[in-house]
DNA sequence: AATAAAATTGAAATTAATACAAAATTAAAT
DNA sequence: ATTTAATTTTGTATTAATTTCAATTTTATT
């Protein structure tokens, strides 16, 4: 994992938003930021167990809940068991390609915020979830045929 | 619930996506058809269970792994644990209202398949969820307010 | 240093979904 | 019609992500 931010920068992250700076925030938020990834909570406890090796899964899940109530992360209900978390929270959708499971992101234009004009609801967030295969799937797939 | 198809219709819809009918697919589809209200696999249980008392919880899943599989219904990854199934496959967007629980259909228009334009990615299907408060729960909120 | 508040842990409970073999039903073959 | 094979349904056990919650540990306050 790449050291792109200072532990200043990462308390400072979580001050702003109104999370008190603990041990186990600061390192959750740093494997957000650095591994842009739509991980899930075991994702993180499984690399974070070999720097804290009294880590119980219940703090990641405490610390993940935190986050989503304050507006830190946002997660992915995509067709699979696990919750992923996202510390992207702008408007952007995701696309999960179902050969490497991997999850990209792309960005959704604001033309489909048209939605919202409807009178029927009140809008206050929006999911765009793509499913199929990405591009280094499709050249190994066609590699392989040929 | 309101009898608007006959057991031949039921049948014939089957036999349509290639599965041939027996009493408890022919007892969910028409429970799907009838019951527009994206449910869980355990609704369909519930409801169908006085109908058929021997009915297990496994059939239902059963039935419905074949009806994805055969393309009768599209499934609902909402943020909640539980799958949702919905038997309308076209193109559409689905609204959760955060206070009634209500999950609504609303039309998607085909610019947001722009997405598609991407080179990164061969998209099979796309969901667009969308999460907020109903008419009625507004209005309801509203009302207590003043 | 003593006390209170907050964060973390660990074990147990919950629960949707899955696996799978046995039983029941239906269809095909004799 | 009876036997045999294929399909469907059931029931039990298992899996695994998440939740609950009381006990312990850490941090902040007096
Ligand atoms: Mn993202
Ligand atoms: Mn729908
Ligand atoms: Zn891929
Ligand atoms: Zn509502």
């Amino acid at each position: 994992m790449k050291m792109t931010y200072t532990i200043e920068q990462l308390k400072d992250y979580l001050k702003k938003h109104d999370i008190k700076p603990s041990t186990i925030r600061i390192k959750v938020l740093e494997y957000l930021l650095n591994n842009r990834i739509h991980p899930t909570a075991d994702d993180i406890y499984q690399y974070l167990i070999n720097e804290i090796p009294t880590l119980s899964k219940t703090s990641i899940y405490n610390t993940l809940d935190l986050f989503l109530e304050k507006g830190v992360v946002s997660t992915l209900s995509l067709k699979e068991k696990e919750l992923r978390y996202d510390i992207n929270t702008y408007l952007h959708g995701h696309f999960k390609c179902e050969v490497c499971g991997k999850v990209y992101d792309f960005p959704v234009t604001y033309k489909i915020l048209d939605v919202n004009e409807s009178k029927e609801f009140t809008i206050k967030s929006i999911d765009i979830n793509a499913y199929g295969i990405c591009k280094k799937c499709n050249e190994k797939i066609n590699k392989e045929e040929k």
